[in-house]
DNA sequence: CGAATAGTGTCTGTTAGACACTATTAA
DNA sequence: TTAATAGTGTCTAACAGACACTATTCG
């Protein structure tokens, strides 16, 4: 997952194969029987989409027996989080690869839009997964420093805000926002300006190392 | 997990096999090619140790290549939550069965001690799961109605507390507590007292089926 | 100077903890 | 009445959002 464009974005791959053809699923692999699940999940990311340096954290275990039409299959998911620079450029160029827009259509329901605008069909269960994700993300964005995962090194508050804004669905005001961000203890000022094209230019911060939190 | 006597209590089962012998570990099973995960675990608990009408939910999954010295092993860990008076008489009675006082030792470290007082070593890598199971179950127990779960139909607010101060480690101010608890809309008075032996008998309450919360 | 954005000071309502208080029961 | 526990009223400090303000940059 990545913001793009003040909006939530996730990377999805087309199929086409079997009864699921033509729909979007996530992206996914099977693990080797000399790898750890973890290490299976990063290096599908890295193999598809990614270069490395990307958060990524395990979701839930999904064990329906019908899930797969095909058969048997139980799937440990997980979710990435990464600056959109980070992106191979092959996601661009692709068919077979999307970065979709998440959208909350109604309450608890759920749609992914393609940059030309138009509405994906998901595969199997992943809407439910997405779901999930999404919960999960906006559940820990204000007791950890995940939202850094999705800015580059250095960024300044009013990137991470809209960071917060993409992922919540709703503004949020600019003191509190500031405030808290910086009694937390994970950002650090860096004494350095935005490239500044325009207009005042903004402080940049960049993630503080020591502090227990999120990724290494 | 159980709450009993102010304690945060686990089962655990002793090995009897291989390089882990002598051991308690977590209780487990495979999973059936015609059930989900989800039913695995509900029935290796109920088979093992528990009546029906649990709370369980899945904690992590486990994927590291060496995690079990015997083999390539994936675990799906879940916990359960549930009133002592709902466990099977055989978890009393049973050599290979105990109630395991959760106890937190410095600071990340755990350990269990039976009802004898003495510290059981773990098996695998049971200790980490207990760990995050503690962790999982403590950030949760402030916006969700978990507590409920571990506790019998109908209880009191003193009881309620108990369990909250047993899983957080730490005692509760009594009015902040039964502010909060009624704020939030999880639980109802029933009008009746508890059975009274001695002094004034406080209030039974039980827990709102609307209200959409946890378990079903 | 004006436009536009960065960043701050202050007010207010909500909430959590601490403390002290009242209420109810059985002996 | 006393002991013991149930349950409440109130004060205070911390915090989040809203608003209005100042600061800095470019042209």
């Amino acid at each position: 997952m990545s913001v793009v464009g003040g909006g939530l974005h996730v990377l999805l791959a087309r199929r086409f194969d079997g009864l699921q053809s033509g729909k979007w699923a996530l992206p996914g692999g099977f693990v080797r029987i000399d790898e750890s699940v973890d290490d299976a999940a990063k290096r599908v990311l890295r193999e598809k989409a990614a270069m490395a340096g990307f958060y990524m954290e395990q979701l839930y275990t999904f064990g329906d027996v019908d899930r797969d039409p095909r058969g048997r299959v139980v799937s440990v998911a997980y979710f990435a989080l990464l600056d959109a620079g980070k992106f191979r450029d092959v996601v661009i160029h692709s068919e077979e690869l999307a970065l979709a827009c998440l959208e909350e259509c109604a309450k608890e329901s759920l749609a992914v839009r393609s940059s030309a605008g138009k509405i994906l069909p998901l595969a199997f269960d992943h809407a439910t997964i997405l779901k999930l994700a999404l919960h999960r993300l906006r559940g820990k964005l204000d007791y950890s420093d995940l939202g850094l995962a999705l800015l580059p090194e250095q960024f300044t508050l009013r990137q991470l805000q809209e960071v917060h804004e993409a992922i919540l669905g709703h503004p949020l005001s600019k003191p509190a926002f500031r405030r808290r961000m910086l009694d937390k203890g994970w950002i650090e000022a860096t004494g350095q300006r935005e490239p500044a094209g325009a207009f005042r230019p903004a402080e940049l911060y960049s993630r503080k190392r020591r502090g227990a939190n999120l990724y290494p």
